[in-house]
DNA sequence: GAGATATTCAAACAATTGTTTCTAACCGGG
DNA sequence: CCCGGTTAGAAACAATTGTTTGAATATCTC
């Protein structure tokens, strides 16, 4: 089986070193040698250690929003007064998640990278991340926004990101979990189970009572 | 006012150094600097980088731990038969997150600290934080155990694990969530709001209808 | 106040980091 | 065949890292 070519093999290697250790922790010269590929091949193809970062969520993320494009656009088309049912919504974001590193490697690495691309404190990737996929992101809250006309905007912003961390923490800090759900329950566990588990948890969530309208505190003397 | 002695006060810089640039990007000199005590402090009292970094986590967790055992006594006096009202125990465990770093700094670098111990990949400290501090987590989960006789083990152990994520999730990235929600909807938000906002999702969340049992994939020759 | 202990300090240590440089090897088109 | 630009390679670079050392200073005890 030919190897793959220098800048795919350091790719394959970097993220899942990235993924396991994070990315301040993980040495060009660590990513290098387990990728038989000389140090200075990464600066020569990628620029920087920041750019290599970057490359490898990029090629996790852009065949994801592609796909998540096209599978809005399917919808909108399916649903002619732009107002898609929130179940629908979330199964397709959650489809188009589950597709997209199938092809490759694990949706393991990808989902850690997710969660270490939120909690590391790389400026650069946070603001990649953003102007890159933001374009997305707004698309989707924007048709959530038209299928729950009930919820107020602020509530609604707030409630996408309670769920944003149910997903990206649990599915993330799989690995750990896992084990001790193994260990205890003896119960082996898929991500697609988990994504089942989670369904029914983040519909009841984004669909919660409102919470009692903050009283201004006032002072008494 | 006197300054505090150098031990807290490279406690003191060091939590919010690491929570703003988390543990493998904040060097001892930055600190060290910072706090305007020698480099050698820090190995002179506390012996090593990775023992500050839980030195930093500790001075948090022990008065957590042991309010929240406190308040677990409480409740139990409260509820002879062994069983509290899921509500009253969640409260009990927002109130005692939300009191422990009132006393001193914000609660913001606490949520931070716990959203980079559960991220960053710092062995070391996760082993720490489970050994010194799993006992009253095992404590609370089985209080919700009983208060939720209804769920499968299996199925209350993930959906602790779903809120917990929303939780630190959301409570460790407060600051750039809260720019953008102050920003798009000019509403300014408390760490108080949002515990408001937590309560009726987390409760919604933790009493789903249950998923549909996973059938066992079956081979269709 | 002398002596012992505890703390501070500047300096150096050894190891590791990302990046650069320059040379050698490759490889397709004239 | 050999020449052009592209890739690979070994070595060195400069900067930064956590840690240690040994002398100076402060603090406390008897």
């Amino acid at each position: 089986m030919a190897q793959p070519d220098t800048v795919t093999r350091i790719l394959n290697t970097a993220e899942v070193l990235f993924a396991e250790h994070g990315f301040a922790e993980t040495s060009l010269r660590n990513i290098t040698s387990k990728a038989n590929v000389n140090l200075a091949a990464v600066n020569y193809h990628f620029g920087s250690k920041k750019s290599l970062i970057q490359a490898v969520f990029a090629r996790y993320l852009d065949p994801f929003t592609e796909r998540f494009h096209k599978a809005l656009d399917e919808l909108e088309g399916r649903y002619p007064d732009g107002t898609v049912p929130l179940e629908i919504l979330l199964e397709a974001m959650a489809q188009c998640v589950l597709e997209v590193p199938g092809e490759r490697n694990s949706l393991k690495v990808f989902m850690r990278l997710l969660g270490l691309g939120y909690s590391q404190t790389q400026g650069h990737l946070r603001r990649y991340i953003e102007e890159e996929y933001g374009g997305v992101f707004s698309r989707f809250t924007e048709l959530v926004r038209r299928a729950t006309p009930e919820l107020p905007d602020v509530e609604r912003f707030w409630r996408l990101h309670f769920i944003l961390g149910t997903v990206i923490f649990t599915l993330s800090g799989l690995d750990a979990l896992r084990d001790i759900a193994e260990k205890d329950y003896g119960e082996h566990v898929t991500v697609r189970d988990l994504v089942q588990r989670l369904r029914p948890v983040v519909v009841s969530a984004m669909s919660a009572p409102l919470p009692p309208v903050a009283m201004p505190r006032v002072e008494v003397g």
